[in-house]
DNA sequence: TGGACTTATATGTGTCTTGCATATATGCTT
DNA sequence: AAGCATATATGCAAGACACATATAAGTCCA
């Protein structure tokens, strides 16, 4: 089932012409809102993959080191800026772009939901895309993408990227507070337990997750509450680390 | 403090030659021994960091995946195979190595030590290095290495790279079976506890480390006793998933 | 040869964490 | 004003864990 016209183009690219691979960064930007995981996704207008939806990328400039390379692209691909961004997994299969050898040091990055819809519509780019994970805890595994219930071709390995990231958020839920990096500057229990129920894929006993927390150390109560939200407003906690640093 | 040969080796080196990053991989093989923790390093005899001890390493061929590149490193440089074998990090420095651009992908191997002291005395290589941590739990950062008591000059970023790997490998004892990989395939569980205390720097309490690891489901008893040890003798066992898988 | 020594293995106990249940508080809605 | 939904507080039992004690089984040495 090959696309005649992607086959001529294939032929026409000299893979030739470079001797070295070509290195890029790519970028998996995650969000948590409504109990679903969303990531960026960007539709590809060009052969290879061309319709296919891929993640957010480009090449490390010649003087500029992996994490500033994945911070131009944050900026540049979708106005993010002073966001939580880590570095990922580094693939770089001989076949993953039929191109040429390219080798992708990924990074990953955890925004609030209004932080980057804002950034986004500033941009005039399509919303983020659901993810759905067909694997239980941290088997890990590739990972299906959804916009308006129809499921998205991914280009490249980029599901494998996607499944990688997932993979990682879970297991470092457990031990390092990075469950706030998805939620506005405050916010309620209830709210980081939807987003620690969303990232882990799983619900959690209420009473324990707020005693945990609360005796983590990490938190700190603002002294404000919600308001308008139909029921008893829950008071409003900071992550300590934020003010500190 | 300029080594004046170094120097004119640099002047003369062209570093416009190539426009695109080289791209390495880089060993961090480790084993434990007498509760310290053992890397193989090798003398570097040409500049830059001529004399300098460095991680084996190599480029990665045109078609040969990373994983494959590391894999031939490890039996090329040290003798080594079908042992653990993972992807630490990615490092990528514009200025890391003088001459050129060059992005490593960094893996770490865990080994067992009589195994990996017999492959070495085969390949004629200079015994292994002992690390110190000069920090604490996970906290990070650069690792000192030390032969017949002197303190070594490692080249490149190769103390940070150490650095990963030792905070790596100890996040993940405390929730992954991989101290076995650092043991021959049958095993007391004294031997394994103290791979676990040389591992993460502090000591162990015994009946737990004991209680925690046979109700871990991972342990199968061998029906066999060690001898020879001047004490009562402690059953071997061995980890089933080796068996398993 | 037998007792001291060293380590393995088994059992008990108090503390802390965690899941579950109950009770009360509070703001919004009707 | 009553009902509702959720927040917050407290109690309790089961399990995990550190620490302590007791017994077992080899080696070493007088």
């Amino acid at each position: 089932m090959v696309d005649p016209e992607e086959a001529r183009f294939l032929e026409e690219y000299d893979a030739e012409t470079f001797d070295r691979p070509s290195v890029t960064v790519d970028l998996v930007i995650l969000t948590a809102s409504h109990y679903q995981l969303w990531a960026l996704l960007l539709p590809r207008d060009a052969h290879p993959f061309k319709g296919a939806w891929a993640l957010p990328g480009g090449l490390i400039g010649k003087n500029e080191s992996l994490e500033e390379a994945a911070k131009r692209v944050l900026n540049d691909k979708a106005g993010l800026e002073g966001v939580f961004l880590e570095q990922l997994y580094t693939f770089g299969e001989p076949g993953r772009d039929p191109r040429t050898r390219v080798i992708t040091v990924t990074y990953y990055a955890l925004v609030d939901e209004n932080q980057v819809v804002d950034a986004l519509a500033l941009k005039g780019l399509d919303p983020l895309v659901r993810l759905k994970t067909p694997w239980k805890g941290e088997a890990g595994g590739p990972v299906e993408a959804y916009e308006a219930g129809r499921q998205l071709d991914l280009a490249f390995d980029h599901a494998e990227i996607l499944g990688m990231a997932v993979k990682r958020i879970r297991g470092k839920l457990n031990y390092a507070p990075i469950g706030f990096q998805l939620l506005p500057p405050t916010f309620t229990l209830r709210q980081l337990q939807a987003v620690h129920e969303t990232v882990l894929g799983q619900r959690l006993n209420k009473d324990s997750f707020r005693r945990r927390m609360l005796s983590s150390g990490e938190l700190e109560a603002t002294g404000e509450w919600e308001t308008e939200v139909g029921h008893r407003p829950a008071e409003l906690y900071r992550f300590k680390s934020l003010t500190a640093i």
